[in-house]
DNA sequence: CAATGTTTCTAGCCTAGCTAGTGAAATTGA
DNA sequence: TCAATTTCACTAGCTAGGCTAGAAACATTG
């Protein structure tokens, strides 16, 4: 079943690209993560205080608390009050953040476009509905995570 | 596009996926990420030894090192003598390491299989050209990964 | 067979998580 | 209204899982 092949193959792909991205960034996956969360939600002009942020990357708020100095020290992320509850904080992303990202996400973002919509018609209900499905797989409750036989990306003894 | 935010969906649930496996089985996201691989190494009747599970994790082989002396402590791997290079090692998981995997993946794999099966024959090979080509976007050189506008999954402070 | 490369492991360090607890502000309820 | 409770971010201090450097055993190559 080459769906699954392909499925597999994807992951890993986001996997190795998430590596090089911290890597070329110069700082740990969840700082990646949460400035990419950040952005995003910026764009959305959606809010993100520091509690949100924690749910999100599954960490706790002190370890979040940590998260925000090292990324205001890096000067991309900023705290400012938050507009309505004094106890809290709003998170924003730098431009220097922002022109970062966009400039390391413009081409792939405009190719991952062009790839979705070179699609036929006909087809897209169907992948939809096959990734849709494949999430719901992942969500159910007692799961481990798919095996299947290993790709062709490892280099065995023989 | 649909598209891409049925994507979206599908790298959350399987982030979430590892972390509850990671937090079910007691042991870090690592960890459980090397004992499949072992396994499914295994299935396929290949040898792995310490140096590619490194190549595969990303970290280096004195991380490793501790590593297998983790999953050893907790009895799901084992150092086998290599059939042919005294220095090294091959990497063995337990039957108790095989029992456990097999029962928290057989019903989601089975799942998943029956959802790649449902997916109509005209569309499947759309379908694996595009998780293909989305590998792809993923894999050019200088990628820091998507954006795209957040999913409801979150909750700002409005 | 000498020289070089490869493989795993040890020793010691550093970072990014964690829990527990604090002070300040918001919320709830009598 | 105001006392009690909850929620928020943060601090302090700990731990685990990464890292680099270097060593010993073995393989490979000229």
């Amino acid at each position: 079943m080459g769906l699954l092949r392909a499925l597999r193959r994807f992951r890993v792909a986001d996997r190795d690209m998430r590596r090089r991205m911290s890597e070329g960034m110069d700082m740990n996956a969840t700082d990646v993560d949460a400035l990419r969360y950040v952005i995003a939600h910026e764009r959305a002009r959606e809010a993100v205080t520091p509690r949100a942020l924690a749910a999100y990357l599954g960490i706790s708020t002190a370890s979040t608390t940590k998260l925000l100095d090292r990324l205001g020290r890096s000067g991309h992320l900023r705290r400012d009050p938050h507009p309505r509850d004094r106890r809290s904080v709003v998170v924003v992303a730098t431009d220097r953040a922002h022109a970062e990202v966009r400039e390391r996400l413009a081409r792939m973002h405009r190719r991952m476009l062009e790839v979705a919509e070179a699609v036929p018609e006909a087809s897209r209900p169907d992948v939809a509905r096959f990734l849709d499905a494949m999430a719901d797989c992942l969500s159910a409750e007692d799961t481990l995570g798919d095996l299947g036989p290993p790709d062709a990306s490892t280099e065995p003894i023989g």
